[in-house]
DNA sequence: CTAGACCGTGTAATCGATTCCAGTGCACGA
DNA sequence: TCGTGCACTGGAATCGATTACACGGTCTAG
């Protein structure tokens, strides 16, 4: 690779100069100038961004751990965070961790060891000793979409609540007796409290969830199916189902039906998180939808503004129901 | 930060023990080993891959660049390619580029900065600007689902033949008598030969595309729903629309449908490409499932090897049909 | 006519690691 | 007892950039 010597020499200048050049200083002549950038289009020449950065202590780079790629709700926000990313002059180290905790902790030291300029993380689980070491080195750090307890860092969420609740009025309305949850660990905050605010928005109605049919996955397709099996087997089986992320909900979609249930005829379905093609699906699913879009967007831009030692904007999103009749008409009682 | 320096000081032994400690050498004592793993554990020094990577010109990082993220095919070949190099103790800095050959091109610059150890491309389009700046670094580089005209670097692809043909005698066998297709755009390599494969396989069959049911959309949702609306207002519309990939696919769906059309009543659809929910939509769609887990695994695989300067495996992963119905039955005729 | 301000450029230190080469201390054989 | 070899360790150069500081030259003001 030719080096910034090598325009130097060829262009009959210091590497200070040539340095000055690149970074668009204001000391150079015009002919200067013209001079090196003809060597340095001549000889093809690309700074190193690593010994850039070795100086400068700036990586214009920032790292996202995500806790599943293929979960589409995670993708829709990694790709919101490149772009909002890349239009600030930053890349994006993905780095997947298939909802293990371990696996996310290894992956957030070698961002710290690669010495990116922040760290936006979706929690695996609410156990994050990884963020002691992140704390530990004072790097800008923005939770997103879940956080744990005791973080002391902006978390970029939306709020769920009303929209339950919505959920909840929509079910009683359509004359449902018994709601089946298939929440998401409950060592997650999600997983926590989307259960918690659907629980008491269906007590309020006076329809309280039995606690067996309350179960717990971990957020993946195999997991709401096996919730599906379970609930759709008990004497006294819920009416309606609503999985509190959209792989549980796909999941439990195909076990009802491989159980011969018609839906929403048999049971209802409801699905926390929307998806472009939710609409095709048999039947189109009711959902929660939450604004992906947006909160990589601010995710980014929080993580930018920590970085610029700025006040972060607080951003407040809201989740919203979507009703597209997968648990039945209102008032069918 | 604190530094081997301080490491080493803290330690009362050099940098160079201490770095040779760090790396494994056979050298330090049992003793001095010790004590500079305690010094470390002290201080939690972490090294700086940055300065790490600068002297041993390797960064344990290779660069994948996909045409688009939200597009579930090339989430799921990232995913395969992240744990693929995981394995092997690399890292993979993710690069999305919208089907854009500009930002491409951008991309593969900065990665190429960054000091990438390897490079993996899926290319937006034919217009491969990017791989002569590429090719003139010597940097090993993989080209992965589709190949651009001239490049002289292993390309990880499907067969598809095989499943176009099968798909192909499979409609006309339904008795469709004039069949759609929504092709990818003319400057991708999957974009031509799956149409000219399924082209001369219906050929064959006595039963030629029509050059009017032929439209190229862009490998995106709002195209294929643009080609659907299109040869479904043809005068002699066809009977069945074949989508070369699963986001126009979905779109022709949405668009089938908003036109009031039953499926496979009124027109059979297949897609290239499958998806895990594909069987649970409404109606479930016959598809061209590829083996997206083993491309993105051979492909790592492969970009390794030529990394170590071995010679990359072979592999020939080929497509296959998989038939859901919504086509129709074979011999409704 | 000269002192001082100012401008453009070069020299060299620096970032944090790796690694060649040389030096030290010890054991061993002669 | 002394030279030789071996095993560890340290000093210092190096990777490719950035940047503080110094230096020589031109211009202006007194």
């Amino acid at each position: 690779m030719t080096t910034m010597k090598d325009v130097a020499s060829h262009a009959g200048v210091s590497t200070a100069t040539v340095s000055r050049v690149l970074n668009g200083h204001a000391a150079p002549t015009q002919e200067t100038r013209a001079r090196v950038l003809a060597a340095i289009e001549e000889l093809g020449y690309r700074p190193n961004a690593l010994a850039r950065s070795l100086r400068t202590t700036a990586t214009k780079t920032f790292g996202l751990v995500i806790s599943d790629l293929v979960n589409p709700f995670f993708a829709e926000i990694a790709r919101a965070v490149e772009q909002e990313a890349r239009a600030h002059g930053y890349c994006v180290v993905l780095a997947n961790a298939d909802e293990s905790a371990e696996q996310q902790t290894t992956y957030v030291r070698t961002l710290l060891d690669r010495r990116v300029d922040g760290l936006l993380v979706c929690p695996a689980t609410d156990d994050a000793e990884w963020m002691d070491e992140v704390v530990a080195t004072g790097l800008p750090l923005v939770l997103l979409d879940r956080s744990v307890p005791g973080a002391d860092c902006p978390v970029i969420r939306v709020d769920g609540a009303g929209a339950l609740a919505d959920l909840a009025a929509s079910l009683v309305g359509a004359g449902h007796e018994r709601v089946g949850v298939i929440a998401g660990p409950s060592d997650t905050s999600t997983g926590r409290e989307r259960l918690a605010q659907f629980g008491s928005a269906l007590a309020e109605l006076g329809r309280p969830v039995h606690p067996e049919h309350v179960v717990h996955g971990d957020f993946r397709w195999e997991s709401g199916a096996q919730a599906a099996a379970k609930l759709m087997g008990l004497p006294d089986r819920p009416t309606a189902l609503v999985a509190m992320d959209n792989l549980m909900g796909l999941g439990a979609l195909e076990q009802v039906r491989a159980l011969g249930l018609s839906v929403p005829g048999d049971v209802g379905i409801a699905v926390y998180d929307d998806q472009p093609w939710f609409p095709l699906l048999d039947p189109p699913l009711t959902v929660i939808a939450q604004p992906t879009v947006e909160m990589g967007r601010a995710a980014a831009r929080c993580l930018i503004a920590l970085i610029a030692d700025e006040q972060p904007p607080d951003v407040r999103l809201t989740a919203r129901l979507v009703e597209r009749g997968s648990c039945g008409e209102a008032g069918r009682g």
